[in-house]
RNA sequence: CGGGAAGUAGCGCAGGCCGGUAGCGCACCUGGUUUGGGACCAGGGGGUCGCAGGUUCGAAUCCUGUCUUCCCGACCA
């Protein structure tokens, strides 16, 4: 076969690459830093996609959908805003194409450009912004709790399959509210929304945190995220959620009248999750048979895989097969029974465990015999024979099993690489040795975090929430600090 | 955008220096034997060699340009 994929130890950037296409999620387009993400991939997302949404309407919000394009001039509108995004912006300056007089093919008409240029949105916040001035007048518009579903655009220099691609998928929620406190509140509730699911559906344990100044978004006057950690012992920023303050208000001069009839600026929150989670989902489950996929976001849980004699008995086995799957899909569980002749047994096992297909059921005259099928996990590889009767159940209750499990071995993993560092040397030693989230004291400066980052590759990711209080020494300046903040290197 | 590597059948590769009818393995099709961890035998189909120019009687091969991907850096979710 050539399906072997690259073990983690050998080249783990190779190993996750061969998970991802191999795996069937995704493949590379024709163009440039984008990517097409296959049935199989899109299926996994539609899962996610649907869990948050359901989460996102629990918690009061609707959805809506708002341009991809944006005018030039309001991306211009909120001065840190621009800043952040400027450099990595596509630009369309033309509306119309026509036939190279000179034989050359489709050229851009000149005749055609744009009296404003527009900007495929990067994020929505300004085009959002400038719509919540016309839809917000009082303190009965508020609050103003809206998501999309939608594409955006960063025009990366260096990307990777999901998780850094030039055109990715997402949700941005963005919320106005009449009061700082409740903004801050919404904030906060979306970084729990994120963190629970990530750790109840993903099976991916994540830290919650502030971003310090530097690695705040454009706009922003606070980002909180969620850390989570790769089997690499690279971190990687699973979701981030904004306090955006009054600045969008002001930019876009949103006002509203409150109780009194004074008219004050809209607070504001936005937050989002994206496709990037997929790689995160790889990259912290995964072995070097292929992907691990949690129960219950996979997009098939159970595999039922016929094994045979000849013709002998088939159309029996055949029939059992479709008897237990009909009874899986009755009770809610996804299954395929993969009656497909072409290959054997040995091949489809493999094919699956590629696939990150949580449970495989063999089936084979014996079983057939005996009234027991051979049931599979996928993340232990672990097999045991299981009466026919109560089947159902029995895998019901091993999808939860798997599920829990997932989440206990990425946090057993995680738990153990979160180390403190107390000097310099000790730190980067533990960055080149250990990998993982290191935690250490810092003067609380830009400038010192710039330096770390330039000296270690590694980054704050977050300040992380409840964070103890203790009295120490910048591990790069000496300077007092009073806690420790969390580093790593990252994705 | 800098430094390295690569693009030849669906996938993985050889051929290239030294230009002369495009090859191998897997996959695919047909028939048969098989089926409890990636089956075997026999026969068969499939490629304007990334794309565009150029050199040449003749280009996968030499030259120029260009696009895409991978790895390493700078930037970012």
């Amino acid at each position: 076969m050539s399906k072997e994929i690259t073990s983690r130890n050998e080249d783990y950037s190779q190993w996750y690459n061969d998970l991802v296409i191999k795996g069937g999620l995704a493949d590379h387009s024709g163009v440039k830093g984008c990517m097409v993400i296959k049935p199989y991939g899109f299926a996994l997302w539609e899962n996610m996609r649907d869990q948050l949404d359901r989460m996102f309407k629990d918690t009061g919000h609707v959805n809506a959908y708002f341009p991809l394009f944006i005018p030039k001039s309001f991306l211009s509108r909120e001065a840190a805003h621009v800043e952040g995004f400027a450099k990595e912006c596509a630009v369309v300056t033309h509306y119309r194409l026509k036939n190279d007089p000179n034989g050359g093919g489709v050229i851009v008409d000149p005749e055609a450009k744009l009296e404003e240029e527009l900007i495929v949105r990067p994020t929505s916040e300004t085009i959002i912004w400038n719509t919540y001035r016309d839809w917000i007048k009082s303190y009965r518009d508020l609050p103003l709790l809206i998501n999309q579903w939608a594409n955006v655009v960063r025009w990366e220099m260096r990307t990777r399959l999901f998780l850094r691609t030039a055109e990715f998928l997402w949700q941005e929620g963005h919320t106005a509210h009449a009061t700082a406190v409740e903004a801050i509140a919404e904030t906060k509730q979306m970084l729990d929304v994120y963190a629970t699911f990530a750790e109840e559906y993903m099976a991916l344990p994540v830290i919650k945190g502030v971003k310090t100044e530097s690695e705040r978004f454009a706009g922003a006057v606070d980002t909180y995220c969620i850390e989570a950690l790769m089997q690499d012992g690279k971190a990687l920023q699973a979701g981030t959620s904004h306090f955006l303050g009054q600045n969008f208000a002001k930019a876009f001069d949103v006002r509203f009248s409150d109780k009194n009839n004074q008219l004050d600026y809209v607070w504001a929150t936005s937050w989002g999750v994206s496709t990037r989670l997929i790689g995160g989902l790889v990259m912290a489950h995964s072995d070097d048979d292929g992907l691990i996929l949690p129960p219950r976001i996979a997009p098939l849980q159970v595999v039922i895989v016929p094994i045979y004699k000849g013709e002998e008995r088939k159309d029996a086995l055949d029939a059992k097969g479709r008897e237990l799957a009909a009874a899986f899909k009755a009770v809610g569980i996804s299954v395929k029974y993969d009656d497909n002749d072409n290959s054997r047994p040995g091949f489809k096992f493999a094919e699956y465990e590629l696939k990150g297909v949580p449970v495989r059921i063999a089936m084979g005259l014996r079983d057939l015999d005996n009234n027991t099928v051979e049931v599979a996990r996928r993340d232990t590889k672990e097999k045991t024979a299981v009466p026919m009767e109560g089947l159902t159940g029995y895998v019901r209750q091993l999808l939860e099993t798997i599920q829990q499990s997932m989440y206990d071995k990425a946090m057993a993993y995680r738990d153990a690489h979160i180390t403190r560092a107390d000097t310099m040397a000790e730190f980067e030693k533990l960055l080149d040795e250990k990998g993982g989230f290191v935690l250490a004291h810092w003067d609380g400066t830009p400038a010192t975090e710039e330096a770390i980052k330039e000296k270690t590759k590694a980054t704050i990711r977050c300040i992380p929430l409840n964070n103890p209080a203790e009295d120490g020494k910048c591990i790069l300046t000496g300077r007092p600090s009073k806690q420790r903040v969390l580093f790593a290197r990252a994705y």
